[in-house]
DNA sequence: GATGAATGAGGCTTCATTCAT
DNA sequence: CATGAATGAAGCCTCATTCAT
């Protein structure tokens, strides 16, 4: 019974509480100061325990942050094995799984934030960030070549527009939840209807044309005035 | 006069020579650091001159960075004084709209992802960079909010679509020329198949169509792997 | 009973076989890293047991290293119970005994290293080592009196001369056992020849000529290049 | 004139006169503690400036150890410019010689004791201590292999010789001057007479018989006819 | 204006030592 | 006794900023 590797293949030190702990100390505190500005001590100090402790579970702050990224992961991963069902038409298909992923922005955008502000300044932090990307890039890049290929979607670059949908949907998320610029007014407030557009154009992208069951409710096209 | 307001709008101190001297030595610098990393030092020596003349054309490193913003947002300005004709087919408004952004995006990598990642982790650097967007992105909207009225675009919530657009370009950019990672191999020799195919997705989503003149042409969809 | 006399005479805590491990433990750390690099955490490492169960036999590295000096010199003083026999002519008895001593460095080289190293920078570790060079020179200092006494060696200070030639030995084993740098290359696989060499040296500064069965044979003045 | 290479082939930083300051601020400290216990902060207080500008001049206290570890020896070897007479009588030349060692010891004393201390622990330092020694050794090899090639020495192994001379001095003398512990009470004001013990010592090892002066008439040392 | 030496606040990291289990 | 997690003092080093020349 002595396993309980921690991901990175080494011993682990120290008890899985207080690492967890330490985990979530800093998740809160880069909800409020980005990965740059957040020190050692801010850390330890929103823990509750003493400057050395730190140093027992993580090499510096870039390293917790790595921890934190790989976590999240893990929780993503899980969650998505509650997989579509193959019967649902593309357009609820693609509505539902960006309202999932609108949903775990809203509980990690801090998070987000500093693993971007990171991946743009260190080379480990990038190729993290592009392996965390590539998982959804390549199954968008799926759904676009399988749909082509049966004939329902009209041709396009497969591989470009599923870049540029995930980019999109990251580059929206990171600043509505990650720095606060909502795509519209109280749009917080109402992430469906913020799916629904996003779903909608997502669908003409793929498929050329508008979903069919939309051709004619245009109540949400047009948000309040 | 010592009205010492360092605005933006302020008169700057200093010899204009020297001035520019040093933010085109910082714009070096940031081609191969980052903001974060980069210290008045690193400028200061690439621009040859003693450190203490740094600081009287700027108050630190943040602001140069934020000069060099002013600067790029006044050349790319006055390059769009090349307005488009009204007359161009829309499609092809798009694909020259791309194309010119992605050229000014070539030049000025390094000094996007500083940008960015100052966004990130300061308000004042993520207003500056909402104002350079909000001009592109009211643009868009504009464009979409016409072609709907006049019946041409099938409608579509045109404030997320503008923003989610300009995001999609945004990232897609960065990602490229600020990161190295190209939408395909070697993409970056064919700036122009990009441009092409992100404008097909683009007119996909405001028109909920293809082009007409490309519905017969396939030859670009699938880039050469 | 706490007689907490941790001095030289004091009953060790703990099981002897722990203490022994730790110490065992310890030797082998001083052979690769210097008594200031190493740390109790490499000592315990070594030894495989808990950071804590240090210091319920030991004070801190300095205590620990004070005990294996000190067990040293037990070692040594029994080996040198078989003492030389007084029929053996002065040459090959100082043959003999450099012989000897060439033989423990070799041993220890790693822990004498520290020692020396400790000596240089703390009182304590200062004395230490004088008591135990003492007995040496005591010793070299007799032998220099008693033959000066009965004529057969010609007269010099035998204080200065006694410390001089320890001071010889030490320093020439310490750069060769402890720092790897042979008197000549590949001495290490000719130590008696060295032996030779330096009783040689030694005769002739207590005696002040060359020993007798030497005058003819030359062949190991000059070694391999 | 922007020469002024510091001997490491760097372009010197900061004032020549600031770096004397600290260096000279360094020597102080080491002659009371050493090297391991003394900071950076000791040189500093002691120097009387602050704590980054000993950055600007040095990499850390190593570095500034080995700064004068240099000076040191480009003393020397100003000083040894003071050559011999080749006309003065051998035991005369050792003791001059010997006289001369001695001296510089007694004003470099915690500075030695720091540089052994270093080279015992790192291999840059060990390089270091090794390269000044062998300047001596070389000579005094040098020395013992023309006197036997002249016939005025008797043979023995000029290699071993040259190093164990060497190492006896400078063991002794780091005893000495390093540590306190004089050869013999008092020593330390007749320097003189150490140095003749010393001499007659050495000239024994070296020619196997006293010197001329110090026999009763004995013609042991007779100029090749 | 220009210089560049000096400053010192601020953050980082190690490791000897303690102590509850 | 043994453990090993937690502690925090102590030293390290960088770099933005000032200021006398």
């Amino acid at each position: 019974m002595t396993t309980g590797d921690d991901g990175a293949g080494s011993t682990p030190k120290g008890s899985p509480a207080r690492r967890t702990l330490l985990m979530d100390a800093a998740l809160r505190v880069l909800d409020q100061k980005n990965i740059i500005d957040a020190t050692v001590d801010d850390i330890v100090q929103e823990a509750g325990v003493a400057r050395g402790t730190f140093y027992i579970y993580f090499k510096d702050k870039y390293d917790i942050l790595q921890a934190l990224s790989r976590r999240l992961n893990e929780q993503l991963f899980e969650n998505s094995h509650l997989h579509l069902d193959r019967h649902v038409p593309p357009f609820e298909r693609i509505r539902t799984s960006l309202r999932a992923v609108l949903d775990a922005w809203t509980r990690h955008g801090g998070l987000y934030r500093s693993l971007t502000q990171m991946a743009l300044g260190r080379p480990d932090f990038l190729e993290l960030n592009q392996q965390n990307r590539a998982v959804f890039i390549r199954q968008i890049r799926g759904d676009i070549e399988r749909s082509i290929e049966r004939g329902h979607a009209k041709p396009i670059n497969p591989a470009v527009t599923a870049k540029a949908l995930a980019a999109m949907m990251d580059w929206i998320c990171l600043l509505w939840f990650g720095l606060g610029e909502e795509p519209y007014p109280n749009a917080t407030d109402e992430l469906d209807n913020v799916a629904d557009i996003l779903a909608r154009l997502w669908y003409r992208v793929v498929y050329a044309a508008d979903p069919l069951q939309y051709e004619g409710g245009e109540d949400h096209i047009v948000p309040s005035p």
